[in-house]
DNA sequence: AAAATACTTTACGTTTACGTAAACTTTATC
DNA sequence: GATAAAGTTTACGTAAACGTAAAGTATTTT
């Protein structure tokens, strides 16, 4: 079995360092599912994963309305019928397709970052190389004050 | 030389499949710095690329803000001054730490995704063996009602 | 010259993802 | 029993990133 614990609200609120305003609008928004124990809710450790997904998905420029989505669609995937399977697959396949546009992407930004920080530091070193001219000059300069 | 051409905001919006409303917002938004010849807009191939690069950076997840801001601090970096070249190497060290963010976040979402394609072609997997068994019991009905 | 095409500014509307304040209950602590 | 601590609902506010008219200008085509 899972850790099978109940969290408090503000329990997950801290361990994912997110407000507890934050998890009640997950909530409202139907991604998560806490029961209740006269008002105050009571999350599972299903809600406590799903609170994870979340915030990984946002993470990766999901909205809340696709994870949503994703939740939902795997909730009735469960149900083992066979459209749905069907549908998660093809879904699935989507999402595959998303996350290598963003590693493509993400690997473009380094090989940019790559040749950014290259410039940055020749320049540097450039500079490095008038200081080192300039305290020459300077290291001369006071025998010329003298000799004035 | 680069490509040396100027743009039309027709040309950038089909090229990039966005909305001449998008474009001109991104200028508001002081992303892009068109020229104008008479009131109407000139884009030349910088504002080409950093179109491509805000597109991008919404891909992965950045909002306008922040390209925006590593747009800013590139052009201030280009002026050579030391502090604003320390600046920037710190700033690419930190995306740079946000991209492994990412890369973890999205290795994680593709084993987990690995996980439900499997149970889901097990699922379907049972559910083909059912349909064959009911095939079978279907194939042997005729004969035993022949012999009523 | 009229009409179509492409561009412009101005400005209000919309969705997402919460922030923030107000007023109220329930539970724990002194 | 008062007070603090943690929870609740209700509801208005906000920033981001555009969408969507409305109304006008400029140029090209017929």
């Amino acid at each position: 079995m899972d850790i099978k614990k109940t969290y408090s609200i503000s329990e997950l609120a801290k361990e994912f360092d997110v407000t507890t305003r934050s998890v009640r609008f997950y909530e409202d928004q139907g991604l998560l599912h806490p029961t209740r124990r006269g008002q105050t809710r009571i999350f599972s450790s299903k809600d406590r994963v799903r609170l994870k997904l979340i915030l990984r998905g946002k993470r990766m420029g999901f909205s809340l309305a696709e994870t949503k989505e994703l939740f939902d669609l795997w909730d009735e995937t469960l149900s083992g019928n066979e459209k749905q399977l069907l549908l998660m697959l093809d879904t699935l396949a989507r999402k595959r397709a998303q996350l290598e546009q963003q590693k493509n992407d993400i690997a473009q930004a380094e090989m940019e970052m790559d040749t950014a920080e290259a410039r940055c530091r020749e320049a540097l070193a450039d500079l490095q190389k008038k200081k080192r001219q300039q305290n020459k000059a300077q290291a001369v300069e006071p025998e010329s004050l003298e000799q004035k």
